[in-house]
Formats: C-alpha cells, sequence, structure tokens
DNA sequence: CAAAATTATGGCAACGATACCAATTCGGGC
DNA sequence: GCCCGAATTGGTATCGTTGCCATAATTTTG
C-alpha cells in the first residue's frame, strides 16, 4: 500500500508523534516501562509506531541517558569450548536483562588495549573480563567509571576486584580429595600460566588437602595457554621422567585431555596406571573415549549471579568489591574409576612416608 | 597530580577545545583520519585529549553520522567449538577494520525476533548469521537497510543472499571420493537437520561422487541439532541395523566423534569397520583417540572476505548480491586410514552393483 | 608583489532521543 | 458546583559529536 515512502526514511519520533497526533515526548513514554502515559494513548503511539516501523534510536537514547546498556567482554581464549558455553550463558542473561554484548577479541597479537579503548567509546556500563585483567585497561576503565568485572577468574594484582568465579580453592581440595579417595597416593598438578589465579588457587587447594593426608611433596608441571596442543607437549615432557605420579589433576578438560593421551602415548593405562581429573565439564570429557572426571561450574548460577552485579551497579547500589565464589560438583567418570582397593596396593614406592595431618606445606 | 578535577565528569570535546584553545570542530577533526587539520593544531588537541583522558563519544558520533560501527553475529550453535573459532576470526576481521561486534544469543528458547529488534535499535550496519535466518528477521533488517549474511551457511530459502560460506558441494564431493580411495564401497551420510544448508549441499556432493562410482543408493540419517549428545543418539539408532554401511560421512566432527564411539559401542573398529569423516577440524579431532579425518574449512580467508563484504557494504557499493564459496582441504587422520588393498575385500554384500557413472540419482 | 587557489579554522545547526518543568486534564470530597 | 491533589501531556533544552558553510590563513602562480 504506501508505496515507497517507508523505504525513503528512518521514521523517528517526531514521525510517529505526527501520524499519532500526540507530542514526541509522549512517544517517547510510550516506549519506556513505568513512564507516565495513559493507556490510551500509549495504544494510540504503539499503533502510529508499528505502521511506520519505527524503533527508537539506541543511539540517541543512550547519548541522552548516558546509559548505553552495552557490556563489554573480554576474551582471550577462543579454543576452549568452556568459553564458548560461558559466552552462551553470559549472552543469554545480558539479554534478559536487556543489555548486550559486545565481545572484544583479546588473543594473542590483538592490542587489548586498542580494542578497549575503542568500546570504551561505546561508553560501555561494564567490562566482563574472561582472561586476567591488563593493568592498565583496569586504568582506564576506572577514569571512565567503567566498572570491571571478572569472570571465571579473580585478578590477584589488583586488591579488591569485582569477580564471579569458581571456588578455585575448593575445587583443588575436592579434586584431592578424590584423588586420595580412590586410593591414589602420587598424585601430580598440571597447571596453566604458573600466576594465574585458576592455576595458583586450584594448586592451593589441592596442595592442602594432600597435607592433610601427610603428602608434602607433589610433582608440578605448567603448560601455559591451556590448549590442548600446549598441553600435550607439557604432559609429554612432564610423564618422561622415571618418578611418575599415580595421578592428575588437570586445570582444565582440555589439558586433562591431553594428559591422558600422553599417557597412553608412553603405554601407561588410565585409569589404572594414572588417574586423570580436569575441570569445566566440556562436552568432550563426556564422551566415550575419554570420559574424563572433571568439576563442574555452575555457569547458570555464576551468569544469573553476573546480571545481578551488574543490575546493581547500573542503579548505583554498588555493593562492595567482592569476590562470588561458587561451589563446583565433581563429576566422577571413568578418567578415575577404579576401585580404591586396587589401588592401595599399587602405591609403589611413594615417598609418602608422613602420614600426619599438617595444615600447609 | 590534577587532583579530583578528572574523576569528577568525563571530558567531552569542548572540554579539549579549551584547553587547547580550539574550535570544538578542530577537536573532532584531530580525530578523524583524512580530515582538514594542520600538524601543528592535531599535535596539541591530542595533547590535551591525552591530559584530560578524553575519548570520543562514539554514541554521539554514529547518532550523527549514522554509521554505528557495531555489526551484530547471531549466534546458534553454543556447544560446537568450530563457532568459537568462527567467533575469534570474524571478531579480529572486524577489530581490524574498526568494526565492533555485538553477540546476539539465538539459542533454544530465546526469542530471536526480540533479540534482534533489540540490536536493531543500535543501528548496526550489518548482521552476520551463522545459524539459518529467520525470515522476519531477514524482513525486518532489510526494512531498516541493515545487510544480512550469513557466515558458513547459506540462506536456502532468500534467494539472492549475500554469504560467505564453505563449499559444501565440493566438500562432499571430497569426502566420497576420499573414502571410495580407502576402498570403503557403503558409505553412509549423517546429516544434521535435514532442511539446512549444509546438509543438504554437503549430501548433494556426497551422492554425485558416489554416483560416478556407480553407488545409486546410500543410507541416510539426520541428528537434528549437531551437538555430541544428539548425535550418539541418532548414530546408535542408524547403526543398530543389520545392513551396515562401511563408513560414513558426518556433517561436522562433533557428529563425527558422535559416529566413532557410537562404533566403537557396537563393537565396531575404526577405521577397519567403519570410516568416519567429518567436517570442521575442531580440535578434538586431533586428538589422539579420535583422530578423526575432516574437512577444514579456510576459516581465516573466509573471515577476511567478510570484512571486505562488509566494508564494501559501508562504502556503499554494493557488490551483486552472492554467496563466495571457499574451497575445504582434506585432513586425512586416522579414523579413515586404511590401506585400500585390505578393504577391497571387505566390501561385504554391497548392493553396489552397477559401476555405471551417472550424474544424479 | 598582487591575485587566485588552496587549506585551516570557527560557528551554527542537527542527529534523535529524554529530562525537566510548566500547563492541562481528571477525579473525588465537601 | 467548586476546589485540591494526582495523573497526563506538551514544550524546551540538552546529551556530544560532526556536516556544512563562511571566513581567515596560507601557498601558489602570473
Amino acid at each position: 500500500m504506501a508505496g515507497r515512502r517507508e523505504r525513503s526514511r528512518i521514521p523517528n519520533a517526531q514521525d510517529v508523534a505526527k501520524l499519532a497526533g500526540v507530542s514526541p515526548s509522549t512517544v517517547s513514554r510510550a516506549f519506556v516501562d513505568d513512564a507516565s502515559i495513559s493507556a490510551h494513548k500509549k495504544a494510540r503511539v504503539l499503533e502510529a509506531a508499528g505502521k511506520l516501523g519505527y524503533r527508537p534510536n539506541a543511539m540517541a537514547r543512550s547519548l541522552r541517558t548516558r546509559k548505553s546498556r552495552l557490556v563489554g567482554i573480554l576474551l582471550e581464549e577462543f579454543t576452549n569450548p568452556f568459553f564458548l558455553r560461558t559466552l552462551e550463558l553470559l549472552t543469554r542473561e545480558l539479554q534478559k536483562a536487556g543489555l548486550h554484548a559486545i565481545v572484544v577479541n583479546a588473543s594473542h597479537d590483538i592490542s587489548v588495549a586498542e580494542a578497549i579503548d575503542l568500546i570504551i567509546q561505546f561508553r560501555i556500563n561494564a567490562l566482563i573480563v574472561s582472561s586476567d585483567i591488563p593493568l592498565n585497561v583496569e586504568f582506564e576503565c576506572s577514569k571512565m567509571d567503567i566498572p570491571v568485572v571478572s569472570f571465571a577468574r579473580t585478578e590477584r594484582r589488583i586488591p579488591n576486584s569485582t569477580g564471579i568465579c569458581l571456588d578455585d580453592y575448593s575445587a583443588g581440595y575436592a579434586a584431592a580429595r578424590h584423588l586420595l579417595e580412590k586410593g591414589y597416593r602420587r598424585p601430580g598438578f598440571v597447571g596453566g600460566f604458573p600466576d594465574v589465579s585458576v592455576t595458583v588457587d586450584r594448586c592451593a587447594g589441592f596442595r592442602e588437602r594432600l597435607a592433610e593426608s601427610g603428602i608434602l611433596q607433589f610433582a608440578t608441571t605448567f603448560v601455559g595457554d591451556n590448549t590442548y596442543d600446549t598441553g600435550l607437549a607439557a604432559c609429554r615432557e612432564f610423564l618422561a621422567g622415571s618418578d611418575l605420579p599415580d595421578s592428575l589433576f588437570c586445570v582444565n578438560d582440555q589439558v586433562a585431555v591431553a594428559a591422558i593421551d600422553a599417557s597412553l602415548e608412553r603405554g601407561l593405562s588410565v585409569p589404572g596406571d594414572i588417574g586423570v581429573i580436569g575441570v569445566d565439564d566440556i562436552w568432550v570429557t563426556r564422551t566415550r573415549s575419554y570420559s574424563v572426571t572433571t568439576i563442574t561450574q555452575p555457569l547458570e548460577a555464576m551468569s544469573e549471579a553476573m546480571a545481578a552485579v551488574l543490575a546493581d551497579h547500573n542503579s548505583g547500589s554498588a555493593r562492595p568489591r567482592q569476590t562470588l565464589r561458587f561451589e563446583g560438583r565433581l563429576v566422577e567418570r571413568d578418567s578415575t574409576r577404579r576401585d580404591a582397593a586396587a589401588s592401595g596396593a599399587n602405591t609403589g614406592p611413594a615417598d609418602s612416608a608422613a602420614p600426619t595431618p599438617s595444615p600447609y606445606q
């Protein structure tokens, strides 16, 4: 019907106002919840808007209200399926809250500072970081009053950073307990970069539980970027020695898979000779060939918490800066599934001579 | 040093202008490439801006220039690592081009129309779609003059859609050729949803090559959403019958892994009893336990092409709407690695009686 | 060295919405 | 029927930038 008029220009509030016979202010109110507008006029405005195909211009709105409804998500690891699931749940919660996610790629050669600089120009209302926070980023954001919230990581270098995270310490503790229950007596630890929170905290919890059972020393290695390939290389080297661990707690599932492969390569059986446990519960851990015991992160709850934190921040009622820690859940699969009886005998020449519990190493 | 002045308010161009002793227009020009401004003043403006921590407000700029520099990416599958890599490369190219990606979650229960409606309000300059394009989305976008480009999918229902994609037909053809070369004589096909381009086109190429070798019938099944879990269920059922295929071309690697697991469960050896080939080259295919032969998509080249398409579109020089198809590369791994000699004997009671080549089924 | 062509700069308006205030309408109680 | 408070509505200014035009400064040229 209305020919080519609609196509010529994107309609604005003024156009709608004219058609509906009201003022632009009223049009605006029709699109804002809790605005003071009569049901009658609201209906008329919405009808006119529908006829014209009008949508409020978020740019103009943001400019005026100083709320962009945009949130940045800084991502570094693009091989680990865990982060895809993270992205799924975060975007879902953000969308529920009427927010939108700008994904910033901070991998490899890309200049994080530059990328952040650009999205700061969009006046993002928050920055979610799933990698270590570059310190300059934190600084720039604080200058612009942009809250930085870490997700699935905590920032160790920044005193009171806000974050939402697995209880890494507790996860490490649980992993050690599980391995001990299964009768493993010489557990080892495979971390990522040695100065990253997930590595440090999971290792600390792990160490604590082992110490409680009198195991004061254990082998550790750090694979770096947590991908399968580097994990495999590191685990090969780790398992090349003679004084082998009888089980491995890996900082994530990708590395756990690599550890299993490295073990098998060397002719070690899993879980017989080597038990393996990871973290994240990515889908590969459920496959028949790997079936990796792992610790699940409660991503749904964590994402909801993230939305809540952002909402609080948005409404000005800034809660104290703190890290919310969520308990993981251990899922036993084949990679540690042996009966403790069999393993007791398997202890071998372990140097775990001191059975006295002791708080820290 | 300058006390708490900077923290009080986010500085704008006016503030910079005052400090640098120039007009706001000049400040603006200092931040635009190819603007008419003397090197002298530009330096002074940039210095002042640095001192104040000024960044141009992208909202205001977008409002004025009618270019948001935002691009929407509609994602549906959040389990397949392939899409994380896709996202990595797309965001990288977009960032290089000074664009930013708003990721829209269109999975499961989420209302795509509603989500799109919201990001349209940001006047995104393009929408990249890695799933089937909901028809209403296409319609809404065309009304707002937003180009819709599909990535790694093609839209079969929309006549001349713009897209960047693996040459699916060719990939299917190559998969069949490979299986035949390896001596498999009863290949089967495992697709996703039966009406999706990747399923249809890969199957068509596969069929063509088989037909050339006189194999006019082959078993097919459709697993649906292409996740490991549904893939496993479908493959179990597929392999439960008696008239088994001797090899499977799976529409993607996740399903290929599921097919391998289903085969092993049933006591069939891979690649001996069943050869398996997938598409995407996700990292799991490189693991020791799966080592899946697959077809790699040239994602780097595809992403660059995407950036080029968007740039063209942005500069107004709309190239004809078409789908750019990229050749995949077959990577042979263990899941099909047997010598053709051994397999010739394995052909079994195949009903591939007619060796006459024929174009289509 | 003057005139013309070029380049830099400033001023003003506008992008499209909302905040704020003033004016109007609407109900209800007396 | 009149007055008061609450609920709606309209008008105007403004968010921070850039497009455009006019003017000023500079360089090129005859």
